[in-house]
DNA sequence: TTAAAAATATGATATTTATCAGTAATTTAT
DNA sequence: ATAAATTACTGATAAATATCATATTTTTAA
């Protein structure tokens, strides 16, 4: 397994691609590789975070637990993307929390070596704010999402968004396994909500499931459902 | 009025206060200044910006039309406030609307000035990028407040949020003045329901009205519904 | 491997919220 | 100043969603 920086293709799809040589020497030589089983947190809300973290490999969920002891996926991280770069940023504890969903392989970067490129490249800034904006964006969609569609829809459109986002396994089902109580976290919606739509659908004829694993059946008629129809 | 922004105390409050005096006054030389009435749009959702606003007077509410034909409020922008930066540095086209809530003055900044400004003042970037995390974060806090609370809850929190955000007249009332319309669109939920839970508020003795004005009788109880007491 | 624990599933019911219908009050335009 | 239009408000009802109870299946750990 390659462990230079420098050689890392993951770094393609994040902005750590915007570092130099030499910028990425550093970080090579700070970073350290963690393994995180499925389950366990890579950092809790509240915690002052001492660097990032790249993911390698796996799928981790950012959620916000609400007053009511409901936790909130925020959103859904997987190869490429780095995690905790806000709380770096603006030098505030985290609000969320990073919790596996699979096994993951990730590198954490103390926050100096990020920092100090954040001082100086130019580039690097622009790209790490490129991705926040782009990030911002999302959020105010999930806002628009949650506050006006109707539980169903946000089931079918969180149905797409697995599927199109981690893709589907050689038997067609989303490749992404989640329990059902994470499906309904994503959603923001109780349990048993989520598992009674799931239920429909599959009477429908929209998906189809084996345990806890779900296949997308009729993409068109899901993509209808999200758009009111 | 003065209108240089070398000299513009609104400055200090926004990523521009970054800015080299050269920089400044470039951005002063090629800026323009518009009053915008209520009610009147600075940009509408998909639009192309050629620049971004600062806003010197009134607010703004930032919002994105559903599919059902109701808008919902991201955010409402005041004096100090930076809007379409989003937009300009990911060089998309808007996802935001953005209205006159009151009569505004505004500077409009073409986005030349900004991008250089981007590529070649690691400062001002990063201060940028602090700003946008911050507004990220904000929006997080938005997505779990939505999922996890009850509309009663959210009119509760929407209140002391335009209590603390911009504050209270000579009357004690909500300085803000917002149709009800838009509190249900702050809200996310149907004006109708926006208005009866302003009249059992009022009937529990949590606020007092005169016409569309608002005034906060019981902070602390107002407080307590938002955690859920 | 088997008992215990956790996750999934479904029905009954309660609660919340939206929708529809209509009136009153306020604002806008003439 | 007055008519028209918009906004605010209220009641009745429908629809969506949450909660509680309980059974079944799956997973975990001894």
């Amino acid at each position: 397994m390659e462990s230079r920086c420098e050689n890392c293709i993951i770094r393609q799809f994040n902005s750590l691609r915007a570092m130099s040589k030499e910028e990425l020497k550093k970080v090579s030589d700070s970073k350290t590789t963690k393994t995180v089983k499925k389950g366990e947190s890579l950092f809790e809300e509240g915690d002052k975070l001492n660097g990032v973290y790249c993911v390698r490999n796996g799928v981790s969920k950012l959620s916000k637990l609400s007053a009511n002891g409901k936790d909130q996926i925020v959103k859904l991280a997987t190869k490429g993307e780095v995690l905790g770069q806000r709380s770096v940023i603006s030098q505030e504890s985290t609000n969320l929390s990073a919790i596996a969903v699979d096994d993951m392989e990730v590198c954490f970067i103390p926050k100096e070596s990020i920092n100090n490129t954040l001082q100086k490249n130019p580039n690097f800034t622009l790209e790490v704010l490129r991705h926040m904006a782009h990030d911002l964006k999302e959020a105010d969609d999930v806002i628009v999402n949650i506050s006006q569609k109707t539980v169903k829809q946000r089931m079918a459109e969180a149905f797409l968004y697995l599927k199109n986002n981690f893709g589907e396994d050689e038997d067609g089902f989303l490749a992404l396994t989640l329990s059902r109580e994470d499906i309904s976290n994503v959603v923001g919606t109780a349990t048993e909500s989520a598992i009674r739509i799931i239920s429909e659908f599959k009477k429908k004829g929209l998906i189809h499931t084996s345990g806890k694993k779900i296949g997308i059946k009729d993409e068109r008629k899901l993509l209808e459902m999200v758009e009111g129809f």
